[in-house]
DNA sequence: GTCTATACGGAGATAGAC
DNA sequence: GTCTATCTCCGTATAGAC
């Protein structure tokens, strides 16, 4: 292997790319600049942006199903794991004031360039309303297990959302404050 | 004037289409055909993409000023106007399912793009944290009123987002329900 | 005011040398 | 695998005729 450009190289740069900036305005040049290959090397690995964006998603996917299994597998009751969710939006306040919610920024940009990987983008939003749902369902909630699942997600976009347009970091600590109260309430 | 295309008219067109396919993807050419006006006779009125950007969160600008003066002129208490913003989620369902919120799809963008309009964009989203703060304060909870506003605020995008990814109708009027019942708490 | 024609750059994408 | 060179299309933007 040595030195060569390896294909998870390039798509985490796009991932990097696609947060920072959104899918659409990064270029080829842009991605190809920031691994220090030529643009011509980069169609050896990729031959669309599609391919690229759906390489990116898939990696999304991937890493999203493992931390939620993961978590899932810490041994901490329901209750803890909802909180740790909660949680990372402190965890990651930085990046999320900077450009918002890697999650929820591509589906609306997706959503509205109404691209085909539209529904995969979504599907990684659906991995965490479907964990939500389950630790809601271990919680007893069974009935209103999804409803709770989505009223939190909600939630949790909509502060990434403001933290991102005010920047307020002050925000994001109330409001992680009062979800985890909300949840204690449950 | 007659039948000569006027500013407002460009303006408006420009509005509509940076909301359903966002600013960055919308192309002059796409302003200019639904106006059926060809792309030279766009640059007679607007010299740069900048400029049509500006004039449009401008409008959005003066009109969220508008109905919110407006809304506050109508007479009903502060409780039954927050009421009234927590319903435009209903009564707009069917293009925030489409496209998003208007004002969080629009700072989100900027803020990617890190474009010069970006403050003027999260402008507008101030004016409806600022209008909901003066509610707030009306029904005297001026200590806490710019954080309950903050909330309301962040829930309503939170929403958004989610409708737009699921297009689900049932989540909004059930989040719609639960936004009313938290403020009957408040 | 509105048009056609055009300049110019940057985008995605391809060919072929090394 | 990596490069340079190139193609083509589309984007913003301009010039100038009507």
């Amino acid at each position: 292997m040595g030195g060569a450009i390896t294909r998870e190289q390039i798509v985490e740069a796009a991932d990097r790319l696609f947060y920072a900036q959104g899918y659409d305005p990064t270029s080829f040049a842009d991605i190809a600049a920031a691994l220090r290959i030529s643009r011509g090397n980069f169609y050896y690995h990729f031959k669309t942006k599609d391919e690229i964006l759906a390489a990116v998603i898939a990696l999304r996917l991937d890493r999203t199903q493992a931390m939620l299994a993961g978590w899932e597998a810490a041994g901490s009751d329901p209750a803890g794991r909802i909180r740790g969710f909660i949680r990372m939006l402190v965890a990651n306040r930085a990046p999320i004031m900077r450009h918002g919610c890697p999650v929820g920024t591509l589906c609306g940009e997706l959503a509205k360039l109404d691209h085909p990987a539209r529904d995969q983008a979504n599907a990684v939003m659906a991995l965490f309303r479907d964990w939500l749902a389950r630790q809601f369902t271990a919680l007893g909630r069974e009935a209103e297990a999804e409803a709770l699942a989505l009223h939190l997600l909600a939630r949790s976009q909509g502060v990434a959302t403001l933290a991102n347009a005010f920047r307020d970091e002050d925000f994001i600590r109330r409001e992680v404050a009062a979800m985890e109260a909300w949840l204690d309430a449950q």
